[in-house]
This record gives C-alpha cells, sequence and structure tokens, in this order.
DNA sequence: TTTATTTGTTGCCAAATGGCAATTAATATA
DNA sequence: TATATTAATTGCCATTTGGCAACAAATAAA
C-alpha cells in the first residue's frame, strides 16, 4: 500500500490551525513504515523512540496491572497520533506494550528529529503542544467518565463513539478498556442487544 | 503573609533538570497575588487567563454531570500547578470552577507573557512541555487507578498520598472525586477505620 | 481435517455500591 | 445564644458488578 501524506497534513491542521504550506513543512519532517500485523510499535521497559502518526491500521496499548493481568489502556484505529508521549517526551522506559492489530502505515519521527524541528520551526512546537494539551483533554474525559457512568453507559458511548474497536479488538481487551471483567462485559451486550 | 519564590524555582527544577540561574529568570517572568479563601481562581465559561502555581493554601476544581450535580475534578495543596491546562493552552472557555478553600499565596503568569516567555527561552518551553507530559502521565495513573482499584482502595491510597485533602475538604466532594456516592464514602471510612 | 487452545457465554451466588429516608453532627445565620 | 442550613452517618433494600465453574464457540496448531 503507497503511504499517503495527506491525512497527516489534515492532522496537523485540525490540531493547531496553521497554513497549509507550514503544515506540509511539518509533515516533511515524517518518515514512513509499515508495522505488520501483530507485530509491536513499543515494548514495556524499552524508550519510546518515535512520535507515531497511524495512517491506516488499528493499535492497542496494555499494561499489567499488580496481578500480572493484562490490562488495555487504549485503542488507536487511522488518522491518530499513536505514541506513549510520557516515555517519549521525558526519554524514559515505558510502562506500556503497543502492538499492532493490523497492518499499519504509520508515519513517525524521531525524538533527536523532533528536538530539532521544534527548535526552528516555532508552528510545530504550538502544534505539539496542542497535541498535548489534547491528549490530556481527552483522557480527563474519560476518567470523569468512568467515574461517573456505570459500565454499560461507557459500552453504549464506546459502540457509538468507535464502533471499530468491536471489529478489530478481542472482547476480553474491550473489557479491561471498559474497567470491568469479561464475564460482566458479556452481560451487558447481552443487555444491551436485548433492548436495541 | 510574604511571597517566597524559592517554591517555585524549586518546582520548576524537579519538573525540568535545569541550571538554578535559568529555574530563576523562569521563576522572575511570573507576579505574585493572593486569593482569600471561597474566591474563585477561575469561573466556569471564562477563560483561564493565567497559569498559577500554588505556593501556600488549598484549592479544589469542579464541574456538572448531565444531571447539573457538582463533581469534584481535583484538589490541590500547596507548591502545584493549579491551571486548567485545556482552557488555558487552547484559550476557550473552562469547563471547570476552581476555587480556594483556604487563603493562598499564588505566583502566576498570563497566557501572553507566557507565549513571549517560550519565544525566548527555551528552557522555559521544556519545563513547559515537561509539565504538560507529568500532569498526562499523573491523570493517565489515576484513570487506571479508577479502572482496576475499589472506591475503598481509591479511598486508602487518597488517604496515604494525601492526607491533607481531609483537612480541608468536605467528605462529600472528596467522595465525588473517588468517584462514589457520599453514602457509600461513610461506609468505607467506617470500615476502614475499623481495619486499623 | 483433527486436536488443542483461546475466547466468549451463562448460571449460581457473593461482594460492592447506590438510593432513599431518618437521624445526628456540624456549620452558618439571625 | 437560638435557629436554620448543610454535612455526615446509618438502616433497609435494590442494583450493579465480580468470582468461579461449566460449557459453547471460535481460532490456532498439529
Amino acid at each position: 500500500m503507497a503511504a499517503d501524506i495527506i491525512p497527516l497534513i489534515q492532522y496537523i491542521q485540525q490540531t493547531f490551525p496553521i497554513a497549509t504550506d507550514k503544515a506540509e513543512e511539518i509533515a516533511g519532517r515524517f518518515t514512513e513504515k509499515e508495522v505488520a500485523k501483530n507485530d509491536y510499535l513499543l515494548v514495556e521497559g524499552k524508550v519510546c523512540k518515535e512520535f507515531c502518526f497511524l495512517e491506516t491500521g488499528f493499535v492497542w496499548s496494555s499494561t499489567f496491572d499488580i496481578n500480572k493481568n493484562n490490562i488495555t489502556t487504549n485503542f488507536y484505529s487511522g488518522r491518530q497520533v499513536v505514541c506513549e508521549l510520557f516515555s517519549f517526551f521525558k526519554q524514559i522506559p515505558s510502562k506500556e506494550n503497543f502492538q499492532a492489530l493490523t497492518d499499519c502505515q504509520i508515519w513517525y519521527i524521531t525524538f533527536d528529529e523532533l528536538q530539532i524541528a521544534f527548535h526552528s520551526m516555532p508552528e510545530f512546537r504550538e502544534f505539539g503542544r496542542s497535541m498535548l494539551v489534547s491528549a490530556y483533554a481527552g483522557l480527563k474525559q474519560r476518567m470523569l467518565s468512568m467515574l461517573h457512568n456505570t459500565a454499560e453507559e461507557r459500552y453504549a458511548l464506546l459502540i457509538q463513539q468507535s464502533p471499530d474497536i468491536f471489529q478489530n479488538a478481542p472482547l476480553k481487551n474491550i473489557a479491561s478498556y471498559l474497567g470491568v471483567t469479561n464475564t460482566s462485559l458479556s452481560r451487558i451486550r447481552k443487555e444491551f442487544t436485548k433492548k436495541a
């Protein structure tokens, strides 16, 4: 599959309003690569070296709780940033794994390249900051939803907002993403289809 | 009470390792102010204009859910950044209120001043980014805790890590911060003291 | 294709949490 | 101080979610 840089340019502009030629200049700093299904973009204990934009494909990230249970931290479908931001920006070992659940087409920039680009391109910095702030806000939303919605409400929201997750990830991982056991998710799904 | 800039300098250095004179230069861009008990640092619907460092005092932030219930988003004790980052960095209206629960001594910098300082001081930018990344990581931790710890475990963690919250905030707000009803929190506390 | 392994569903019951109302305690106001 | 208001606790019961085991379905491996 041929790589297409347009989605990255659009993503940059939508994250931080900017002239198209500037967005193209930023996007031009990225390199393309492919990641095969089931391969890892990042392994726990390693430092995240690349800031990735997922052009096409599907990725999930996970970590382990105290009881060594694998718990899903997130799912990523196309046209999103896929990066363990803490590990990447602090250049310290990641506590999460990132794995491709389908073949992926990716645009990436290394940490060193990004540092250089940040210093020479104020717009790139602004984009980076805006991306971070949006990620922060998204996480806060998710946290508030965890606090004040039932598991069934969270399930309903997820299936409505990200139906693609259900095409790409096994239910047990969706369950841990939602913070319920797979037994409970199974029952929630039963109730849900009954209502619909 | 006289303002003391040392805690701010220390906070900067601890967030992003940097020479003391550079940290002092960054801190020098901040202005001091006092906020009286019960006054608001930020009101929902207004754009957050100041990036604040809380030298001394105690602040809580809250928002409203769909049913107009007031829910606590966070508590802030001294030597922390107190800022609605999304509203501040995007300069859009805040969905949260920030209120002082005690008299507060604050160091702040406005958005415009910060923009200027960011452009002229690379170290300030790095500090800002590091602060954002840490905030992001802290939020992720909290979210994972919401997902995979019981209410009682979250209560135990909170009282252990932030006992000062219990000296400054009413239990009903701590309950909504933990994502439980105040009825449940009351029972959890009863069980907890029984065990200890 | 056959077999083994993993994933998903269901029944049964236990544990955690919520909802409501009554009561007490604490705080604010007159 | 007396009164009104708000916060916190408790009892009773309903709802949600979890744990375990058995089973079925899907997928991977031989």
